[in-house]
DNA sequence: TACTTACTGCCGTTACGGTT
DNA sequence: AACCGTAACGGCAGTAAGTA
């Protein structure tokens, strides 16, 4: 068996379309020409890969799997041309990288700026979506990495950046940062604003109280961070938020203070493809970014 | 060794026919 | 009329064999 990639991509295009004449429009070809692609690609694979009319075009059991198979390939070939071919075109280098909302808004641009002061020539392409979103495109070779509070998973690569602890957010009481540490056992009969449990960090600390057996008043769940800060700042509860969440509640009037008994960390992670190698400019931006969140963490108290 | 020629395969087109 | 399939054909590039 031996087919093109031109091939599998007439096969995607006509899948996509379920039409041979949108498929070959978007080919630059004729429909005859794509029928006769098509055609000797099912000879080669030895099935028929569309039930086609005159009237209607639908994939085949086998052509469903086959679509299955071969997107993730197709996508990380197309973007892997794509890279090549900046770089062949214009000399300048991109890497890209993909990161949840808040991190994408809040830390990652000040990152990309100051990294880009000493490597002008390297573009940041940053991606900003769900954690499940960045790893189905790291998998299909769309990111060259991501960075969360990723789970391992077969596949992906992942190694630790940063670690952050987790912090109790208070209505104003005063200050900024509360210099004595709050236990966990205080939390108790707490209203409590929470994050969705699409927020990883958000079952960790879910988790956390289970634990230790504390027993909150669950006041609301919330989408948003900035959202989950507004409400404690208007007295509506108290929040649990990760240490890089500081900077959410700069413009607020809310008293952050460390969790203790225990202290509970969470591990951000970088994820990358298993399957390829992390380019050396991607590395450099890695290493960058995990002495730019120390330092970050650092000069914000935040750890 | 360098060049020419013939062959082959790939990719595409046009023209036309059949089906809905 | 719209759409897909088939047949015939052309252009192009690669390869093998022949020749000076």
């Amino acid at each position: 068996m031996d087919f093109s990639s031109r091939q599998l991509k007439a096969f995607h295009l006509v899948a996509r379309h379920r039409s041979f004449a949108r498929a070959a429009e978007e080919l630059l070809i004729t429909p005859s020409g794509l029928s006769v692609l098509i055609r000797e690609l099912e000879r080669q694979l030895g099935f028929r890969l569309f039930d086609r009319t005159t009237r209607q075009v639908t994939l085949t059991a086998f052509g469903g799997e086959l679509i299955a198979v071969t997107e993730p390939s197709l996508g990380a070939l197309d973007a892997a041309m794509s890279r090549i071919e900046q770089v062949a075109k214009g000399r300048e280098r991109w890497i890209s990288v993909g990161t949840t909302p808040w991190l994408a808004a809040n830390v990652l641009p000040l990152a990309i700026k100051q990294f880009r002061k000493g490597r002008p020539d390297l573009h940041i392409r940053l991606f900003d979506g769900w954690l499940d979103e960045i790893q189905q495109r790291v998998q299909a070779g769309k990111l060259d990495m991501g960075v969360g509070i990723f789970k391992n998973s077969s596949g992906m690569r992942r190694s630790p950046l940063f670690r952050f602890a987790l912090m109790a957010v208070f209505p104003d009481q005063g200050a900024a940062i509360n210099s004595a540490p709050t236990r966990w056992s205080s939390l108790s009969e707490q209203r409590l604003i929470s994050l969705t449990k699409d927020y990883p960090h958000q079952l960790i600390i879910d988790k956390q109280l289970a634990k230790v057996g504390i027993v909150c008043r669950r006041e609301q769940t919330v989408k948003l961070l900035e959202t989950q800060i507004a409400l404690v700042e208007a007295k509506e509860g108290i929040a649990v938020i990760p240490s890089f969440g500081m900077l959410a509640c700069r413009n607020r009037k809310v008293t952050m203070s460390a969790l203790i008994d225990p202290v509970v960390s969470l591990d951000f992670y970088q994820i990358s493809n298993r399957g390829s190698r992390l380019s050396e400019d991607a590395k450099e931006f890695s290493r960058f970014l995990k002495t730019y969140l120390a330092n970050w963490a650092g000069s914000s108290s935040v750890r």
